[in-house]
DNA sequence: TTATTTTGCGTAAAATTTACACAAAATGTA
DNA sequence: TACATTTTGTGTAAATTTTACGCAAAATAA
């Protein structure tokens, strides 16, 4: 059956939910792209989305989408744009509600389109479907601006990490260098840290602490109003 | 004629576009709010908004609202979250699209529907149609989120403005209050005011220098990647 | 005149950020 | 075993920024 059978009184656009996928490799930022396997931009690369159902809200619909393609569920999922420019789509009008998600790169198994998803390194990415350029620009535009408010980096590493892989994180995604002891002082000084007794072995040189991320210490700290500068 | 002439294969919801514009007084931040005329939510008050039209994107969609209902053109708005709860309009599925705009209040003519706007003072906003008073919430949010690094109060102070009046309007929107000696200070050491030669005449006590923002250093400025901190 | 309010300009103390020094722990090699 | 090398943990002094005020000038009102 080829029927339109959805009739409105006045046009409606078409909406969609695609979602940037970040991850962390332990020293480069990367995103999760699948290769489009029909038009328009056949064979080019994208972010993951889908149309949204009628009964599901926008965010319902991006972590849906977010578990068909990767496997993840419940993971970190924030919404940052619109796109909606009229020609945006070749095919009919469609917007766009734009997420960008934070997950432990080590825990996407892949989902039922796994073969047609590949992680991408951020200054290796190709060139992609649609507006998704753009899309990926203000990602990280706004992730960027994020880590100012919330400790997004600990959604990005495993559950125990060293204060050098945080600090990796912070400089790829700020694009920044920081002092090692200094980096150490300010991140101890926030108190959402628990360090652990456990250190890395088997080390290339010398153990370092195992640290996790103390979600109730920060929740604290954000009732009182606080910021993560860097 | 009350044929439904817009036929999809799949069901598409409306969209719209809202519009919190927020205003200065010179002492409170202010809303303008439109009464609505019709049902749903006959008689509450509401954010400016409308239908999204097939041809233009929703920043365009916002800012013709916005002309619609206040006589505004060009003003500064900015895009900051997507609602789409399957549930917020009784009618049919809307999602909408929200701004905030940042005006002079002064400035604010009104438009067609003028008869029917009238500014609130933050915390004598009554109660709102459909979710808007979880996107006044959302809005101030990203409203204060947004001074950390984009000068937004200038756009809602007048061309010329004493510091006093932009302390105000910091406290205001931040909800805190700050040393005057040492607001000012800050202030000039980020090298975006002009300091006129003008003050301010007449004047209850002794009178006051009047500043205009200088967009040139703030460009230059922000080139260089800085942040506002307050 | 004098008291009061508002503004501009300053300065000392406190707190934070920055730039390093140094030693301990692990490894590899002579 | 001794020693050079790498990586990590801890500390400290200097520079900078933030904070908390003091004080006098300009205008008004009594």
């Amino acid at each position: 059956m080829d029927e339109k059978n959805f009739c409105y009184k006045y046009p409606h656009p078409a909406v969609t939910t695609d979602c940037v996928i970040f991850g962390f490799d332990g020293t480069r930022m990367q995103v999760l792209l699948v290769k489009r396997g029909i038009d328009p931009f056949k064979g080019r690369w994208a972010f993951p989305g889908g149309f949204l159902k009628m009964d599901e809200s926008c965010e319902q619909g991006a972590l849906r989408e977010l578990r068909e393609e990767t496997g993840l569920t419940g993971a970190y999922i924030e919404q940052f744009h619109t796109f909606s420019d009229p020609q945006r789509d070749p095919r009919e009008r469609v917007i766009t509600i734009a997420y960008y998600a934070l997950v432990k790169i080590q825990e996407v198994k892949g989902g039922d389109d796994a073969e047609r998803a590949e992680w991408f390194a951020l200054d290796e990415v190709p060139p992609l479907a649609f507006d998704h350029d753009r899309i990926l620009r203000e990602a990280l535009k706004r992730l960027r601006e994020r880590i100012h408010f919330e400790p997004v980096g600990f959604e990005l590493l495993p559950e125990k990490f060293t204060m050098k892989q945080l600090q990796n994180l912070y400089e790829a995604i700020l694009d920044v260098h920081f002092d090692r002891r200094n980096f150490t002082k300010k991140m101890l000084h926030f108190n959402i840290l628990n360090q652990l007794d456990e250190t890395t072995r088997p080390t290339p040189k010398r153990e370092a602490f195992l640290y996790s991320f103390n979600i109730e210490s920060y929740n604290e700290l954000k009732q009182k109003g606080f910021k993560l500068e860097f």
